[in-house]
DNA sequence: CGAGTGGTTGAAACGTGTCAATCCTAGTGG
DNA sequence: CCACTAGGATTGACACGTTTCAACCACTCG
């Protein structure tokens, strides 16, 4: 597992934010772009398989996730794992790390990805001088929320069947959304069977048996390490789950 | 199923507030004070199997439980039920989810309930002036999600006999570090066994027949529509858990 | 070329769900 | 005071979904 991480010879200013550019991501004004501006010291580059925190430990930085797939994950003891969700262009990294002193989960990344990092300590000011990103802060973090309502529900009540349809829905759509997907190519989804079995609470065995029902019926494609969403409706019919339709969304 | 809300007749000032004397609670200076004085609109006093809050429908208020049980929750179409998690006195009910728009769960009383009333559009106020209580609010949000990262671990990975074992241990320590149990007599948790098994991921007679299994263990003991915790220590062995030490948390 | 990772498959064991009764208790109305 | 009722808890038998075990294949990488 490479536990490398680079710090970047070239930094994006905020100013240029790629992500900013995108409809999905509402626009600062030009104090809140000044202050994340300076609240950014640093770029990660992340090769996969990367631990970006680690259960347990004291976390003094917070990340944005710039570009690539990654995701949160727990184990219990004897190794068994589950993924709580997964981190995407324009998510925040570690929030509730600032309450319990360790981090109470673990975030590794799943492709290359590049992080902004953030010093923790700086939020009091961000709370103190910019309302507007607190409020932003919060709004993450009750959508974070949401998300892990749905996948509890998911996990907790749906058949093995329903719980992939979903999970592929899910993360198509957020994919398709935050738009880390390449503009041209097959629009695929970089998880192994594993990480799905792991997140949806299912034996890899049976996990690929499900996904097999998926392939066979046409409705997704499986691919060397990932999948590819082929029929969208379908999809949502199976999961019997539809994206609530977001407007802009914030990020820090 | 009543649905019957009733505003108090008199109202407990936020000064006077009884959950501020627990020293579980962290305390307000008296401008945060005034604050949540003038934000707190009501009170509510709720029968058991009241519907505070209703998936899919705007909700303009805010509530913060002063006293009794509550559970949140979503349902399938075909009306399978998950227990999302359970609200204590101190919880904030209506943060999650799109923070202004509809609710994307339901909220009802498990208990006697009484709820502080806020009105959602004066957050933004709170946002303004009071930078140490949008602190707590994105403090309470991120600490819902490790609640319900727990969760999800819990109900993905975890064996029926262990996923039991975690939820009398996780409430029944909840309970007691807000002060809901009585000083006297004995230390029941308010749930059938029915919302044991929604909060599960479990079939009703199957969750029966774990719950069976605890008791024979001597480790809780199962009363009319409640348990008790009779051995905590035991009950942390089989779930493999222990509550992460909190200091004082905040609450508005 | 061998090793490692990820995917695929079948068979058997096991845990959970479903069905169908029964019991218990609290609450209701005659 | 006694049926009567309704919600909750309990139980056994059986069906079904999921896990586990144990292979094997395909592909990539050093």
């Amino acid at each position: 597992m490479a536990q490398s991480k680079s710090f970047a010879a070239v930094r994006i200013p905020c100013e240029l934010c790629p992500l900013r550019a995108r409809e999905t991501f509402r626009d600062f004004d030009s104090t809140e772009l000044g202050f994340v501006s300076s609240f950014k010291i640093a770029e990660l580059l992340l090769e996969p398989g990367t631990t970006i925190i680690d259960e347990g430990q004291r976390h003094p930085q917070l990340y944005t996730a710039l570009a690539g797939w990654g995701f949160r994950y727990k184990i219990l003891e004897d190794g068994r794992r589950q993924v709580l969700n997964y981190v995407l262009p324009g998510d925040l990294i570690g929030l509730q790390g600032n309450l319990m002193s360790e981090m109470l989960h673990s975030v590794e990344a799943l492709t290359k990805m590049t992080l902004c990092v953030f010093e923790r300590e700086r939020l009091t000011a961000l709370f103190q001088n910019h309302p507007s990103l607190a409020y932003d802060l919060t709004w993450i973090a009750s959508r974070e929320e949401s998300i892990l309502d749905e996948h509890l529900l998911s996990v907790g009540r749906r058949t093995a069947l329903e719980r992939a349809a979903y999970l592929l829905a899910f993360l198509d759509h957020r994919a398709q959304a935050t738009g880390v997907f390449p503009e041209e190519g097959p629009k695929v989804l970089p998880l192994t069977q594993q990480h799905v079995a792991d997140t949806l609470g299912l034996s890899l065995v049976h996990t690929n048996k499900t996904l097999r029902r998926l392939s066979d019926a046409g409705v997704v494609r499986w691919l060397d390490r990932g999948s590819e969403v082929l029929e969208r409706g379908k999809l949502f019919d199976i999961a019997g789950w539809q994206p609530s339709v977001e407007g802009m969304r914030p990020f820090i």
